[in-house]
DNA sequence: TTCAATCTATCAGATAATCAGATGGTATCC
DNA sequence: GGATACCATCTGATTATCTGATAGATTGAA
């Protein structure tokens, strides 16, 4: 390399105190160790840095653009001792969490908006999905942690705790037979089409709510909204997801009276039992946990 | 400091090319070396860098994130040491141009960007402004070189060069009266408002084309032109800032027939005599002074 | 002008970091 | 099981850096 980061902190030293003794007071070094520094980095770029004249060194023009650039250097070595300095504290390099869409972006958003002032030093990582494939990042270890409907757990690897119910909402486009009428029972529900979320390998989630005939199975909540929207079909949709769109009358929430159905799917917050997490992967650990929990 | 870039060189090397005898063999040194020096790294660090059970070392998941950091401070270290050695061949660390806005920018722009390709490390300034303001820059040393209107060269420390003769060109709003005339006289000028550029000090063009009563001295030709698409007088612009406004119906060009004024005001490219430049400057210099000069 | 204070460059000796080379232990592949 | 290539560690030599001292230069005050 033949460039060392003390002749650098030496160079921006004198540069900012105005001098070579002042620079080695500040940098707690002998004068002489600064001067030969910059002397040395000198030869060593092959350019003058400092005018030498009078009493005190003047910085030329040359030196005044590499300062810049030596500042920045020192910046960034300063900003990777501090991250090193993090793991070192057993805070995690990087954090990955899949989350099914079922999950309503603000109360997420907020604990991840604590996270980055608290953890400014650790990655993360946000995978999105529906159901299954969720699931499998977390069993596959693609991901340290899930926010996700449970299709099952086949063994005692992974963790988990109930976070909270999703409401779930029957709704239609307004131009959607189903939203004409003031009662909609199941047998209204069953001569319509149905959109029903699954993920590629056709789970669903546990007592799904079907009633309607010809059902179209998507593997995106989103989609189906869509798809609802240009009045192809009812589904039974998140609420978080619906609300604006019920608002502004673009969908109609359908009342449904049904016995046996809750209208809610459980959202599990689950992650490896086995696998250590740092500070950082404890730290959202808990506060995932208290999402809307009530 | 206590970070070297001989680590972090020495840790990079051996992330890339998989292991340290390998890293060792690409920088030329010995295995023991690249070895301890990783080795030291994680000890300042505190953080374990590769995982040491195999054959070759693996990367940890704090090594992972850390190798982009270290090779973002190797990249500023080379991008520095480049813009050092371009310095230390006698390329200028800066070059200050002082433009008069009668410059088209079209021709400046095209110099500019041969500029940046040719001398990525020199950084540019360009000063803008009108008349006596900017060669006062040129004089004052807070610029290299000047494209201007001289207004007058007290002494010979300016060198200067006859670069181009800017058109000039009579304009008003469509509804102003001289707009109506098909042929302009002198005497018709005279009854309505110029506007005339000049600078601070009240420093005119020489030979500046005034006809007018109730003239408005205006430092920037951009506002002039503002005022005269407002209709609220006439004036002599250089053609290149009117042009668009006239194909487009905003202004219209008065025929004025002169007989002694050549509605032409020369472009001079002027620098310090005495002050040495560099390769950059130089080709600066060059480079401008071939500006539209025909 | 002279003097004191403070700056810089440079030298010598001591100290610390780094290097190459040798050695032994271990993983991988044939 | 043997050959190969890898890594960690040790040792002595080399190199870089530091401190402290010294001499010359500049500045500002007396």
């Amino acid at each position: 390399m033949g460039l060392s980061l003390d002749h650098l902190e030496a160079f921006v030293t004198a540069a900012e105190t105005g001098s070579f003794s002042a620079a080695a007071r500040r940098l707690g070094k002998a004068q002489s160790a600064v001067s030969t520094a910059v002397a040395n980095l000198e030869i060593d770029l092959g350019v003058q840095l400092f005018e030498r004249s009078g009493k005190y060194p003047a910085i030329t023009g040359e030196g005044e653009v590499l300062l810049r650039d030596a500042r920045a250097i020192l910046a960034r070595c300063s900003y990777f001792q501090d991250r090193a300095y993090a793991f070192s504290e057993n805070i995690d390099a990087r954090i990955r969490i899949a989350v099914d869409e079922i999950v309503p972006h603000r109360a997420l958003v907020e604990v991840l908006e604590r996270f980055g002032e608290t953890f400014p030093e650790t990655e993360l990582e946000i995978l999105y999905g529906t159901l299954k494939d969720i699931q499998t990042l977390v069993e596959e270890d693609r991901a340290d942690m899930g926010l996700l409907i449970p299709i099952d757990f086949p063994d005692k690897t992974v963790s988990s705790r109930l976070v909270a119910y999703m409401p779930y909402c029957p709704v239609a486009a307004p131009g959607h037979p189903l939203a004409e009428l003031v009662e909609v029972t199941t047998e209204d529900l069953e001569t319509h089409r149905e959109f029903i979320i699954a993920s590629r390998g056709g789970e669903r989630i546990p007592d799904a709510i079907i009633f309607g005939s010809r059902t179209w199975m998507i593997e995106s909540n989103y989609v189906i909204r869509d798809l609802v929207l240009k009045g192809m079909g009812y589904a039974f949709l998140p609420r978080h997801l619906v609300e604006e769109e019920i608002a502004a009358g673009h969908l109609v929430r359908l009342s449904v009276t049904l016995e046996q159905t809750p209208h809610q799917v459980p959202v599990y917050l689950v992650w490896p039992s086995a696998k250590p997490l740092g500070k950082a992967g404890k730290w959202v650990l808990e506060e995932l946990a208290k999402i809307e929990c009530g």
